[in-house]
DNA sequence: AGCACGCCGACT
DNA sequence: GTCGGCGTGCTC
């Protein structure tokens, strides 16, 4: 009886498919296999999702077979395909789309099939004939993709296709290469060992210290080669090794790891525990007693910077791995904070695999494999980490949880800090949750009772810094309608912050040198012309840049209204705002960070490091400059429009402008330097900002909290999002209006249809409806209706459909 | 998503 | 006459 496998296939087509189960595998196969199938034309790589005996419903003929098994054991672990399979029917995800974001990158390529020039088809190159030795002659169009296919690695693509290809292929000129899918490694490590004793060799080795050195070291048993070439250098054992193999000193051979036990225990026992403060080791009390009850609690700690959030989870994970469990933290951007890296380096070595983006796929897919093997047994790294195959699971950490950045916001839609407690619940790990400043959501599971919060007051490594608010009205006022971008008194205290030789960040959330140009003819400001946006004045390039698709034009082109040339610009970015403190404030060495800067691969760490390191007094930049960097010498912070994120047309402006105030003002001073922060706004007596600037966060979220309630908004609603996106204007506005009435008709609460607040980018339209509904079950429910009862899209048109969206521009 | 198939305009 | 444009439908 032939029996079959459900595998998912990395499109973004809904649901599974099956394949019949070669007989030779068919004792083998199991579910998390990675398997080689034939899918329409290509090969592509999938994941074996189950087995059955029961014949698909299909035409027998459309039912293929399974080519290929990649790996020798199942590659996904069992916790992390259940959780794909949930985030899939949770974010309306197909699911091979979802373990395609889940592993690194490359295990889910598909096989390439490449046409390349075959030896007979290069010597006729060369050779410059018109006509092949049989007389066959070759045409224009022949030749043409015979030169293509000489060249570099040959070619792909329909062009592969075409006739002329065939022809050549029946000639023998090309011929088609196949590049298999990636395999995994084979899980096999190389050693070495002593091959005589030391007696034997001591007469060949004495005068060759190198060699002595790496015999020396095997002294106590095979040691890894990785590991040798760690202690003495490539290039040592690259020319040592080989010598003493060939002599018969010593032997090298593969094993594999499971038989490798050689292989350093990574250390258990943490070290270097800092002592805590009562609120701290009241709420590592609370952590650890779930931890040895293996009770899935979930946990807020909820701690203003500097109140050490950080030894919470330290000892915390500390104790987990002591029981023998992993560990998995979750950090906004690890490329942010390289400093968090070191504190878990320095206290768990090599029980750490950082998982970020700039590592290199090859690079990132073996320390996937070290956590697979369990070979180490800590995760770290942004949203994608979430995913890591950590084995025995303990605990799991989401830092600074309210950050927006755990929602990824293209492909699977998904929000790693919510998928973290559902991977904690399904391990039966426990989950903490860490913030200064918790997202309303959090804080709404807090005081329902779902999570247990934990909070930490300020620790006496910092005292919290005196404030002193700029009203902007005010200003304007007397400055008769015109306004400094950097007011009297911020300017008075950065002059006195550069003269102490002490250092000062200044806040703005804007890139850019002059945020506005207009003509000055008709009036008109200068907008993309491919996106509803500004475009934003960079002095640097003299350009005009727009940063939602990076288009960019000239200073000087025609106003596109009535061709005018003069143009005038107006507000300011990060840019002017550097070089304004340059001219005003003398002897100040000014920095900058924002996206701009950060682009170039390097950039973000040099300049975080040379300030750290003094080589400048002030820091400028955007939101950048409030992650989690720790600046001991910082003494004032200056926000120079407090009040800018709050204009921004979406219900959470106040909880963003709150969180980013307080993580901004919380980069001001420490224990020996008291600090200061300077806010300038148009709103002093907005409750965000108030409270932000009071240290008052539970007023913020009280008000916040009955704002929402009233609004029936998150966290009193789950929200989804769809959003409708075409080239034809009209087509989307149409189609956004049939989701709503498709979401009314199903009794979810709806608030849309309506042009996106930014109608156009990149020359498509958007429209958004809101779905409203009281339960996220309800909410899936809803959106699934909408989806399904929708009739003809047409292909021009994009459908999203984001479960619980943040971005709701 | 890719890729094939299919039906209409400018060129060897 | 064909090469190639992108609309449409499908992938076990």
């Amino acid at each position: 009886m032939t029996s079959y496998a459900e595998v998912a296939v990395p499109v973004p087509v809904e649901g599974r498919f099956t394949y019949a189960i070669p007989d030779h595998l068919a004792g083998s196969l199991a579910i998390g296999h990675r398997v080689l199938v034939p899918f329409g034309t290509r090969k592509m790589t999938g994941f074996v999702l189950g087995r059955t005996d029961v014949a698909p419903e299909l035409a027998s003929d459309k039912v293929k077979s399974i080519l290929e098994c990649l790996d020798p054991e199942p590659l996904i672990p069992g916790d992390v395909l259940s959780l794909a399979t949930f985030a899939s029917e949770y974010y309306m995800a197909p699911i091979g789309e979802v373990l395609k974001a889940a592993l690194p990158p490359g295990l889910t390529t598909a096989s390439d099939v490449r046409l390349v020039a075959t030896k007979l088809g290069r010597a006729f190159l060369s050779s410059g004939e018109t006509a092949l030795p049989s007389g066959e002659a070759i045409s224009r169009a022949q030749r043409a993709l015979l030169e293509a296919c000489a060249k570099g690695s040959g070619m792909k693509g329909p062009k592969a296709r075409t006739r002329a290809a065939a022809e050549l292929r029946a000639m023998g000129l090309v011929a088609d290469k196949e590049e298999l899918a990636l395999r995994a490694s084979g899980r096999e490590v190389e050693i070495v060992e002593r091959a005589m004793t030391m007696r034997q060799a001591f007469p060949l080795i004495r005068r060759a210290p190198a060699r002595r050195r790496i015999f020396e070291l095997l002294d106590d048993g095979p040691k890894e080669v990785r590991a040798l070439v760690e202690i003495l250098g490539r290039e040592a054992i690259g020319r040592a090794l080989p010598r003493l193999e060939a002599e018969g000193i010593v032997a090298r051979r593969q094993v594999p790891i499971a038989e490798w036990e050689g292989a350093p225990e990574a250390a258990l026992l943490a070290t270097g525990h800092q002592s805590l403060f009562p609120d701290q080791a009241t709420a590592l009390a609370a952590i650890l007693s779930a931890l040895d009850r293996r009770s899935s609690d979930a946990f807020l700690l909820h701690g203003v910077t500097g109140s050490g959030k950080t030894e919470v989870y330290l000892q915390a994970i500390a104790h987990a791995r002591a029981r023998g469990d992993g560990a998995i933290v979750l950090v906004p951007e690890i490329a942010l904070t390289p400093q968090l890296e070191a504190r878990f380096r320095d206290r768990f070595g090599d029980d750490v695999i950082v998982l970020h983006s700039a590592v290199a796929d090859r690079e990132r897919r073996r320390r996937w494999q070290r956590l697979r093997d369990g070979e180490a047994r800590i995760a770290l790294g942004p949203r994608s980490a979430l995913w890591a195959p950590v084995e025995r699971l303990g605990i799991v950490v989401v830092d600074e949880e309210h950050d927006a950045s755990f929602k990824q916001g293209s492909d699977v839609r998904y929000n790693g800090r919510d998928l973290a407690l559902v991977r904690a619940r399904q391990a039966k790990a426990v989950a903490v949750l860490g913030s200064a400043t918790p997202s309303l959501e959090t804080l709404h599971l807090a005081r329902t009772g779902r999570i247990t919060e934990l909070k930490l007051r300020v620790g006496a490594r910092r005292s919290m810094p005196s404030v002193r608010i700029v009203d902007l009205t005010e200003e304007r006022r007397e400055m008769k309608g015109d306004i400094r971008l950097i007011s009297r008194a911020l300017e008075d205290g950065l002059r006195e912050v550069v003269e102490k030789k002490e250092q000062a960040i200044l806040f703005l959330n804007r890139r850019g040198f002059n945020t506005i140009v207009h003509c000055d003819d008709c009036g008109d400001a200068r907008t993309c012309s491919r996106c509803d946006v500004s475009l934003t004045h960079h002095k640097s390039g003299a350009v005009l840049r727009c940063h939602y698709c990076d288009h960019v034009e000239p200073f000087a082109a025609p106003c596109r209204k009535c061709k005018g040339v003069a143009m005038r610009a107006f507000g300011a970015g990060t840019e002017r705002v550097a070089e304004l403190v340059t001219e005003t404030i003398p002897g100040a060495r000014v920095l900058r960070l924002d996206r701009d800067i950060t682009s170039k691969a390097g950039a973000l760490d040099a300049t975080l490091d040379a300030f750290r390191s003094g080589e400048a007094d002030i820091l400028v930049g955007t939101q950048m400059v409030a992650k989690g960097h720790d600046f001991p010498r910082v003494t004032l912070v200056g926000i120079l429009l407090a009040d800018a994120s709050l204009a921004i047309p979406e219900f959470r402006a106040a909880e963003r402008t709150f969180q980013l105030v307080t993580q901004v003002a919380g980069r001001a001073g420490r224990a020996d330097l008291p600090g200061r922060v300077v806010v300038q706004t148009f709103q002093p007596e907005h409750y965000a900002l108030r409270s932000a600037l009071d240290h008052d966060g539970d007023r913020f979220f009280e008000i916040e909290l009955r704002l929402r309630e009233g609004a029936e908004y998150p966290p009193f609603a789950r929200l989804g999002l769809v959003r409708i996106e075409s080239k034809d204007p009209r087509a989307a506005e149409r189609i956004a209006g049939e989701v709503a009435a498709a979401g009314r008709s199903e009794g979810a609460r709806i608030k849309g249809p309506a042009p996106a607040p930014i109608g156009k980018i990149k020359d498509r339209y958007r429209h958004l409806v809101m779905v409203l509904a009281p339960t996220p079950a309800k909410l899936s429910h809803a959106m699934r209706k909408i989806r399904r009862s929708l009739g003809d899209i047409p292909r021009s048109a994009d459908l999203i459909f984001d479960i619980d969206a943040l971005d709701l521009l």
